[in-house]
Parts: C-alpha cells; sequence; structure tokens
DNA sequence: GAAAATACTGAACAAAGGTGCAGGTGTTTT
DNA sequence: AAAACACCTGCACCTTTGTTCAGTATTTTC
C-alpha cells in the first residue's frame, strides 16, 4: 500500500475514526468543515488520492458513499456480536428486543460454528459445582433438544436456568450442581422449554 | 420498551443487520425495496412508529440517517486484543513472542480500564472453588502488587500459577481454593513475583 | 361503534450531498 | 524548464434522499 501524505493520512483517520463512533461515514462537506477546506473540491481531490491507494472505496452518487475495506476493521471479522439477556419477559420471545440488556462482542473462536448465540446473565449459585457462579454470562447455543446430562438453558414459567438435564420416560429432571439444591421435576405439558446448551462463561471479576 | 409489530420488528431486524454489514444506514427507499413498499411514505410510517417505540433515532433532513442506541450495536472500537499465555518459558517476559499462544478479542467492557492485560491458560484444578476451571482463560490485569486475599497470577521458577494471595511478615502464602491443596509458602528472595491480578474468566465449554 | 393505530399508495417538493468544470499556488520529480 | 502532484477556491448542476400532503383499507383499542 502507498504511503500517504500527512493531510491524507489525517483526513484518513478522520473518516476511519468517524465511521467507528457513528457507524456511518461522513459526508464530503463534514469533511472539509472538520479540516477546514471550503470547497467540496478540496476534498474530493484528497478522496480521489485515498481511493487510488487503495485506503477508501466511493460508492458514486450515493449520499455518505465512503467505504473502508473490511480488513481495518479486523475485529469485526472475526467477532460476534451477542444479546445478553437478564431475565424473560413473560410471554416473548427470548431474543425480542425488551429482553436484550446490553450486547457483546467476543471472538468468534469462542463460539461454535454456524449455530445462533445468545448469552444469558446468571442468577444464583446453584451451578456453582460447574464453576458457574452468580453474576456470570452463560454462553447459550441455541436449540431445542440437549442430551443427558448437558447443561441446558430452559425456561420454565418464562424464567430461564441454568440446569443438568436428565431426562427419563415421562419426566424431565433439572439437577443444580450445587448439592443444597434439590432437583426440578417437570412433567411433560408443563410451561417448559429448552431454549439452548451451554457453550461457554465468561466472568467478570 | 413496547412491543412490536410483526411487520415493525422485520423492518427492525433489516436495519439492524444492514448497519452490521455495511456500516452505514439504509435509506427510506432501500428499505422499500426490501419490503416490497411501493411508497416511501409507508416505510416512514413505520419509521416513525419505531422511533416512537425507542428502537431508532432519526436525524432529520439527514441521508441515510437512522442510528440505533448504543446498546444495540457495540461499536467493534470498544474491543480489545488480548494474547493468550499458555506456559511460561523460562527466563522470558511474560509477554514474550515465544509465550503467546494465541490472541483473543473481546469487549472491552469486560476489561478494567487503563491497565495492560493478557490472558493465561490455566492448567490444574487448585482454583476450582472460585469457580475457574482447568483450560479456562484467566484475564490478568498486570500490576506488580496485590492485596491480601486477591487472586494473584504469580509466576515462581519460572511457571505462572494463580492463587489468594496471603503476604505475612517475612513469607508469602499462595492459596488454592480447592481444599486439596495445601498453600504454597514462599520466602523472600525466592524466584517469585506477581504479574498481575485476575480481572475475570473466560470458558469454552 | 367510534377512535386510534397500522399499513400502505401516489405525487410533488426540498434539502442533502455527490459530480464536473475552470481555475490557482506551491512543491517535487524528471 | 516542464511535468506531475498535492492542495486548494468557487460555482453550477444533478442525483439521492428525506419530507409533506392527500387519501384508502384493515385491525386494534376503548
Amino acid at each position: 500500500m502507498k504511503e500517504l501524505t500527512d493531510r491524507q493520512r489525517a483526513i484518513y483517520g478522520y473518516i476511519k475514526d468517524f465511521i467507528l463512533s457513528h457507524k456511518y461515514p461522513p459526508t464530503i462537506r463534514e469533511i472539509g468543515a472538520r479540516f477546514n477546506i471550503k470547497s467540496t473540491n478540496g476534498v474530493r481531490d484528497a478522496l480521489k488520492a485515498l481511493e487510488i491507494k487503495g485506503y477508501i472505496k466511493k460508492r458514486t452518487n450515493r449520499a455518505r458513499g465512503i467505504e473502508l475495506p473490511k480488513k481495518v476493521f479486523p475485529s469485526s471479522a472475526h467477532t460476534a456480536h451477542l444479546p445478553v439477556i437478564g431475565s424473560i419477559a413473560a410471554g416473548t420471545p427470548i431474543l425480542a428486543q425488551e429482553n436484550i440488556e446490553e450486547t457483546l462482542t467476543i471472538d468468534q473462536a469462542m463460539l461454535p460454528r454456524n449455530s445462533e448465540i445468545f448469552a444469558l446473565r446468571v442468577q444464583g449459585d446453584s451451578m456453582t459445582g460447574d464453576g458457574i457462579l452468580s453474576g456470570d454470562i452463560a454462553i447459550i447455543r441455541m436449540q431445542k433438544n440437549a442430551e443427558r446430562g448437558q447443561i441446558v438453558a430452559a425456561i420454565i414459567d418464562g424464567d430461564a436456568t441454568l440446569k443438568h438435564y436428565h431426562p427419563s420416560e415421562n419426566k424431565i429432571e433439572l439437577r443444580a450442581s450445587n448439592p443444597k439444591y434439590f432437583p426440578i421435576t417437570v412433567s411433560e405439558g408443563e410451561d417448559f422449554s429448552i431454549a439452548g446448551i451451554l457453550a461457554g462463561v465468561i466472568r467478570k471479576c
């Protein structure tokens, strides 16, 4: 990649920061205002140079048409944004907007591929035996079924809870890993479903 | 936050995905084209509803003027890349290239500010009492000193280990949180140092 | 059963924002 | 010395894009 002049580097940096913080590119006139360039054409010359040198791309005749090549955002290629669910509002789908507490960005290497993921803030100490503490964020791979013994995010009566899954002939046992809690037994037909299985844990100390 | 109608949710999802993949918001006409809405006003009604319900914001009279609240769209500027240390090669600084196993990208919200960070792959079950299992990645904030009881990454004889820090007058006790391990006692002058204190834990199941 | 909200069509208009042309002044390269 | 480049002014023009007005039909809410 060709060297930039000081002026070009400053303008390029402004564009990059602008897109990162605003989520949309600046207009030619906005760039001009920032650098005291009175004519739109002054900016266009700079953009032309940046495009020739491969730092930006332009969609012609499009408002806010500056694009950066993907490699400028290394993270976006290898990171995933996943919604963190606090509690689940009764009767809503898990990923409904009102359940989303915040969004977390993590490395895709941390996640299983080709699957839908969300994160659940853990409340309570029922799973301390598996190293899952209250306040941890559990990463959940969405799936409707689970195998015996796996840790599942189960929805019971509209509340989400992490437990070991132990199905038997006509009922399902959900076991905590902290011995002070008794297993929960769910009969078929009760308001119960599996939201997904545990794929990871994140804790901020 | 108010419930969305199916139509509104679909349009909202399109806007979100569009911004995520393009780094700029769609125009009213682009949304209309996607949903076969022939009049710009059909889209505007939907956007008006989304704005009233708090899902989007609009910059009036601005091209591509749809914005999402921050929590929906974490900026990729807010991610950090941190080196993951497996074992520590004898006599090398922790962050020496040969110690770095891989690099992890995580949300800066997960990290303490204004401090140097690295990550350590945990070996062994000595800290299970604190929910730290073998294979977990411990996030360490680099600092030379620690307070009594904190979990520190300690370097003893060139090996890194996580333990509770319990200094006394002329020796330092490093305690595991798994009762099957005895405390390690280090006298002053031994080859011992604190690499940092525990700031987080990440586990891939 | 009326009022409000949802979900559009269609047309016209206005502001925002990109493009093109005609220059100008230095500095660097050939 | 000529050519090329970096960096700029000023203005006109035109496309893109947001806004407004008028109207229709259906569903939801009170």
